[in-house]
DNA sequence: TATATTTGCATCGCACACGATATAAACGAC
DNA sequence: GTCGTTTATATCGTGTGCGATGCAAATATA
């Protein structure tokens, strides 16, 4: 393997890191309006699809642990966007919804994804060549999560 | 604009969160080695390819500033893997750069990347894809960091 | 040359991420 | 039915990221 190919993955991994960052930052003065975090805008996502999830759902859809998401949705309780309670039928689940005021923000959020796409489709950019990529990063997703599950 | 493709930011966005956790994941066994972060990883590999930088010439390389960077530094000095000194001829610099043992860190990191590519690179996802997507994150950046700069 | 502005770095506060660990409820094997 | 194990969630500690702000050195400008 040459010296090319031992650098590729820095070459690829350092981009997806830092787009990974840069993209969050691009998303941030429209969430600052509606007062939310990216990881925020994600549960909210979720959940707007779901009317009701719990914890581990969550967790599961968004490949984050509960470590994470716990004080993530606290914070948003807090914020009176969801409400948290455990499940009668199993007292270890919590159970997770939308209140009102979270269901509401979904007309306000709904011209980002249209903005978010003006910004990342140039005209060295093509709509296939964003699928493609996320055929590719999903593939990754898949072998990364398979990871993890095998050293359980 | 259609459903599919007002969804397509958010088809691709959180991909990109995504993968960015996991792969900085699949680095850790290899980086907990040699006890550092995949952050503290990125600062070796610039300081390794210039043996001298200021913070600020840091902060350009990787995309981050100095209020992340500066505590990450102190830690590294704190680890005894680099030194901070005031530039003489500017005050307002600081110098960074490597001891003895971040130098030789140099050596044990050289497997790393052979490892990751064995991870990334399946039979459904070429070196030629890979090199793609590498070009069009490369673009998004270029695109995102100028969006910064017209906003200071 | 005195003053205003810019530059380089650091500190503070907050919100993730995540490994390690804790705890209570549910489940399983006997 | 009892006890060990698994499951679902939460807490703690550490390390980023980053907006806001502070500060001193360097530079620009009147």
């Amino acid at each position: 393997m040459d010296d090319a190919q031992l650098k590729l993955s820095n070459q690829v991994c350092f981009p997806i890191y830092s787009a990974s960052r840069l993209i969050t930052k691009a998303y941030k003065p429209y969430l600052d309006e509606m007062g939310i975090t990216y990881p925020q805008y994600l549960v909210l996502m979720v959940l707007w699809e779901n009317d009701i999830l719990s914890v581990n759902q969550i967790t599961e859809k968004l490949l984050l642990n509960t470590n994470t998401l716990s004080p993530l949705l606290k914070r948003m309780e807090r914020m009176q966007l969801l409400q948290r309670n455990r499940s009668e039928s199993d007292e270890r689940s919590v159970i997770v919804q939308l209140t009102e005021k979270g269901k509401n923000l979904k007309d306000q959020a709904k011209p980002i994804p249209d903005q978010l796409i003006k910004i990342l489709l140039t005209e060295n950019i093509k709509i296939s060549d964003v699928l493609q990529l996320k055929e590719m990063l999903n593939e990754w997703i898949k072998i990364l999560t398979e990871d993890n599950k095998n050293l359980e």
